[in-house]
DNA sequence: ACCCTATCCTAGAGCCTCTAGGCAATGGGT
DNA sequence: ACCCATTGCCTAGAGGCTCTAGGATAGGGT
């Protein structure tokens, strides 16, 4: 019973029950103990969530490293973005717990994604003083359509893959002929 | 002591106290009643968040038709998008409650805020068939952004302000020269 | 006067969080 | 072999949030 495969477990029933529903009460019951010895492994509920949140951030950075691989420009893009979603799809309750703020805990993983989101960038011919602003843009659109996607937001009016894939299009064009400031 | 009223102080709390800490009881607290007296008032803790989250949507779009009146094209795309966000960080816990999964109380809220960033579109000469994608392109990158910023994801890494606006431009140059399908 | 409804109350059950303190097994050092 | 510290779990219990059931009260309409 190690820290780590705790958080593996409240991850697991994160995807099933939501994020929102992992409680130190619901995972003693899957282990069969009592809430208290829980606290011996745990400093808290808040800590658990947290752990899950970096467990996320850091499976997410990996897969979509592994997309990356070999890959550049447009391609890249695609299967970066494409990695992301569908993380988030898999995992959906690991993919909420990854947006708690940031802190100090899962920092580091959080400088992963800008890193490799800046990868994709090499595909394309940005002047270095735009790299922050065009990994804004990507973070935040990837972000933000998974996470309407999943509230449910794109709901009433037509096919949401068909817009992502299109979405992706515009998304290259438009790191391809980046406008000058 | 109004349905109405409650949600409104509710929706106070939220921004004082971030919208996860919503509470029946804190609500009960501020007014100086029981608990169990405002169950005669509200069904439920859930009913209670999922008005506050009704009444976010309804201000925001409030908000964002007043940016837009009487603005075409870039004008329009930048007062929209800066009405979303200052109202996300004016108003984080009703922001916050905004991003609830939508539900059948919200759908007519959600459809306004698609409407209204539909008419952002009458600026630029997009095809009919490419508006549901550029909508979509809109929300998630607005919606990423300011919940991206709102979470610090973008806190070690320059002018956050700054970035927006250069993002406000890359859009707006994305709409005006909308790649072919 | 009488009733009715709105508003609030107490009591209490159920679930979640977390602290304090205890007990038993395990395994390494002597 | 023996001791003892660590580990992992336990019970007990306090306190907060949610919600139901049922009761008091007070003002307004008939």
């Amino acid at each position: 019973m190690t820290a780590e495969r705790l958080v593996l477990a409240a991850a697991e029933l994160a995807d099933e029950v939501g994020f929102e529903n992992v409680t130190v009460s619901a995972l003693a019951r899957r282990f069969g103990i009592r809430d208290a010895s829980f606290y011996s492994h745990i400093r808290n509920a808040q800590e658990l969530r947290e752990q899950v949140s970096r467990l996320a951030l850091t499976e997410l950075a990996d897969q979509a490293a592994n997309a990356l691989a070999g890959r550049s420009g447009r391609d890249a893009l695609v299967a970066f973005a494409n990695a992301y979603r569908d993380y988030a799809r898999r995992h959906p309750g690991r993919y909420a717990a990854g947006q708690l703020p940031v802190s100090p805990a899962t920092a580091d993983a959080a400088r992963r994604h800008s890193e490799l989101t800046r990868a994709i960038l090499r595909g394309y011919e940005l002047p270095e003083a735009e790299h922050v602003h065009a990994v804004r843009l990507l973070h935040s659109t990837f972000h933000g359509y998974v996470s309407l996607e999943r509230a449910g937001g794109f709901d009433h009016s037509g096919d949401v893959a068909a817009s992502w894939r299109r979405v992706l299009d515009v998304l290259d064009a438009t790191l391809a002929h980046w406008p000058a400031p």
